[in-house]
DNA sequence: GAAACTTGAATGGTCATTCAAAAAACTGTT
DNA sequence: AACAGTTTTTTGAATGACCATTCAAGTTTC
């Protein structure tokens, strides 16, 4: 009981850490050190948990991905018409507790380096499809058969685009407005 | 002028070289031996040519940001309507030559290191602001003024996105079908 | 023969990971 | 409550590997 509850503080702590530092220092040059700094505990107490860096940042990436797919859920749950579900899928993009720049960073890092990883690149894939299902679920609902593809790929690199950007972002971001904007979009592709 | 000229193919051949292996090993890994290898030289030669590896780096991106500053300056030359000129802007993005899976994936690796380097971050900054422009130019003609940045956002985002799905390819990608699928896109923003 | 180019080897530094030993937390016993 | 034993957690220091950059000595080009 006790003994599970340690490690799992731990762990909350030292993906927290990694993402703040991850941001501030890119993933391909944050130390084990800097990042064990920003938790306030050592470098080996980080191996001990996660067994080298690599393991902590697949974990940190299946923490950001449960996020996201927590937040879709609960839209889903309320929405009621396919296109109150389609906002729904932008909106948990867009969630106050994700939208912001240090997590959409950690994300672009994510992108550029899930080639090189096959870890991370089975989670992109995973979290990929299982959007790119949603958008077509709905989608489907709303449009003609053969304009439902354009639909989908011109709704889906939206919202990368829109997290691409915000990486790069030096203020702080506005999920309201980002909600909104893609509501807009939405609007444009189905009018 | 032929001391000129060595130094010119030199350039262009680790500039290649370099694309290659980033494309490869990933950015934040490469290292100065890899390229090397790849060029067929040393690492000392491209310290000699470049100064050291982010001078490479820079080099590297300047080239790309050129190729696709002329590939759209082409395009914009025979585009005659505000239509045209917008499939133009991406048909150069999606151009035979810039289109491929390792440019796109170089340029992830660019848009994910620029916020950790000046030089690197500022030439993302005038390419975006570039794009933008001729986005807008063209959507006021076509739109009235209250539509007009949301349609940018959607196209400009999905630009984006494509380079960036392309960057996760395992295969090689197909530069006519994106063209055509922006184009669809595109009339799909613009009815 | 000078200038431009090339490179193998040396340099100095960085970093993930390991390990042994200390510290802390927990356990059951008295 | 105090204590001894056990397990879990933490860390400083050591290890070993890797790498960008430099440099002196060569090679090629003009």
């Amino acid at each position: 009981m006790s003994r599970k509850r340690i490690r799992d503080i731990r762990n909350e702590e030292l993906i927290e850490a990694t993402i703040v530092a991850v941001h501030k220092r890119g993933y391909g040059v944050v130390t084990m050190a800097e990042i064990a700094r920003e938790a306030g505990a050592s470098a080996a107490s980080i191996n001990y948990y996660f067994g080298s860096k690599e393991g902590l940042m697949e974990a940190t990436m299946l923490h950001l991905l449960g996020k996201l797919r927590r937040a879709m859920s609960e839209g889903y749950a309320t929405a009621r018409t396919p296109r109150e579900r389609l906002y729904a899928v932008m909106d948990a993009n867009f969630a106050d507790g994700l939208f912001t720049v240090p997590q959409c960073s950690i994300w672009m890092q994510f992108w550029a380096n899930a080639p090189y990883s096959p870890r991370l690149s089975r989670l992109h894939r995973i979290n990929r499809a299982r959007v790119r299902s949603h958008f077509l679920a709905e989608l489907r609902a709303l449009l003609p058969a053969d304009r439902v593809e354009t639909a989908r790929q011109a709704l889906q690199c939206y919202m990368d685009g829109v997290w691409l950007q915000a990486a790069q972002s030096e203020e702080a971001l506005d999920p309201d407005e980002a909600r909104a904007a893609a509501h807009r979009v939405v609007d444009l592709v189905i009018p």
